[in-house]
DNA sequence: GTCTATACCGAGATAGAC
DNA sequence: GTCTATCTCGGTATAGAC
């Protein structure tokens, strides 16, 4: 992230984000197309191994069969990757829980299938989360959790929330900030989760069970009708500090992908 | 952080982290000394001027007038100088509040006066900030929020919120998790405001006041009787997952300066 | 359009001479 | 305690092969 000449080009740093998955659609598979794949598999891979910080792109570019020059081609930074890697779980989340969610008709029950899912989904890779999670704090980032770039990813991540809450019965002003109030919520889990070294991350396990058992008795509590103005405090609060993101605009991803 | 030869040696990057306002209640002030908060002043103004990234070593080490090595010599790492302003932040927050807090005999008003003055003394750092932010979520490295290094900083923090409470009338379960639920809330306030473009962050200083008011009325249900098992519930969830700081791991700063 | 080869830059950090 | 020289790294740039 830092060396390099001149001015940092953020804006730049995604040279193609298309994914394979969504190439496949497309006309016809080019040879740069799995030669992307390619590296794109590799770096994952001694991601896993060394790390993200300990893996350089040279180092990809070699385990990729090729010059430095190319794997710059397909991907404009080493973060760039990771990016990919991160829209790779979200595809991955929004399929587990097709299943997933259908089948079971208990709120709880649907909101602990996708916490633990996500979990499940990301237990080798808590080492790349870490990545990711340095960017979270820098605003001017792309990569930064609430940059432009990775709106993508965001109002998918909150749209699966929508999805796990269905048609639960729930007061409208309530049901418009309980997406986002579980996507905070997944968030911490996430943080908890990469700090986690219990064996199988058991207790991040634990803690989301626990937490959503405490969600939903607050939950219950919340619905009353006399909570209605305290509902209405909160949104308020949300509103005018701009942390509600319209609901049209939380979509899953996949739904994007076959739009295309 | 990412350039650099071989292996990072984290647990040594901080070659004597002890401040300035230490080291003059010591024997004498060596040369050594005066060099050092010669490059930490020069670094801040630095990065208040071109940003933490935007700043190199070499430019550190010009203004200090001194080789880049020397400037080694003092402080292992770019990161090294922001967690000595970190520090800063905190003594300074500290005395704010000891005149602060005995002033105002309302909860609500002693939380509006740690949550505002904290902003206020952050103000022109926001950049600074969000270069802190970045190890938030590595749990391997030193400057991360729950790393051994940083102790002290996060149970000063949490201490602050302890004053905050004083003796207001709580039960006891509850004023066992407070002041890490309010420090925990102290933390989205600042996640917030390094975001947070408008004039002045007035928006951050609203969201405080608004979010201190919900939290008042949250208060007022959870002290009542009826909510104990809740209170229990969510005590045992915290204590389960590690993240009940014991009460005596959090003491001012300032306390531990003066006791050396 | 895809890729190699290579030279170059500036960054953070280090080793060892003084 | 300080400096010079040097290392590795990420990233840029370019010329040219296929």
């Amino acid at each position: 992230m830092t060396g390099g000449g001149v001015k940092r080009h953020y804006l730049n740093m995604f040279k193609d984000m298309r994914r394979p998955e969504v190439l496949k659609n497309e006309k016809r598979i080019t040879k740069g197309d799995l030669t992307r794949d390619r590296i794109f598999t590799v770096a994952l891979n001694l991601f896993r191994e060394k790390g993200f910080e300990g893996t350089t792109m040279r180092e990809v570019a070699a385990a990729a069969n090729m010059s430095l020059g190319a794997a710059y081609y397909y991907f404009a930074s080493k973060e760039a990757i990771v990016l990919g890697y991160y829209e790779k779980v979200q595809e991955e989340h929004e399929l587990r829980l097709a299943k997933g969610l259908e089948t079971s008709k208990d709120f709880r029950e649907r909101l602990g299938v996708v916490m633990h899912s996500k979990l499940d989904i990301l237990k080798d890779d808590r080492g790349l989360m870490s990545a990711l999670f340095r960017f979270f704090g820098n605003p001017k980032h792309p990569l930064s959790i609430f940059a432009p770039e990775t709106r993508i990813f965001r109002s998918s991540a909150i749209a699966v929330m929508e999805q796990a809450i269905g048609d639960e019965k729930m007061p409208p002003d309530l049901r418009e900030i309980a997406p986002q109030l579980l996507w905070v919520m997944h968030l911490g889990f996430l943080f908890y989760f990469i700090y986690d070294e219990s064996p199988g991350q058991e207790k991040s396990h634990r803690l989301v069970d626990g937490a959503l058992d405490v969600v939903m008795n607050l939950l219950t509590v919340a619905r009353l009708a006399v909570m209605k103005p305290f509902r209405g405090k909160l949104i308020k609060l949300m509103k005018d500090a701009g942390l509600l993101i319209p609901r049209e605009e939380a979509r899953p991803m996949l739904a994007e992908a076959v739009e295309v």
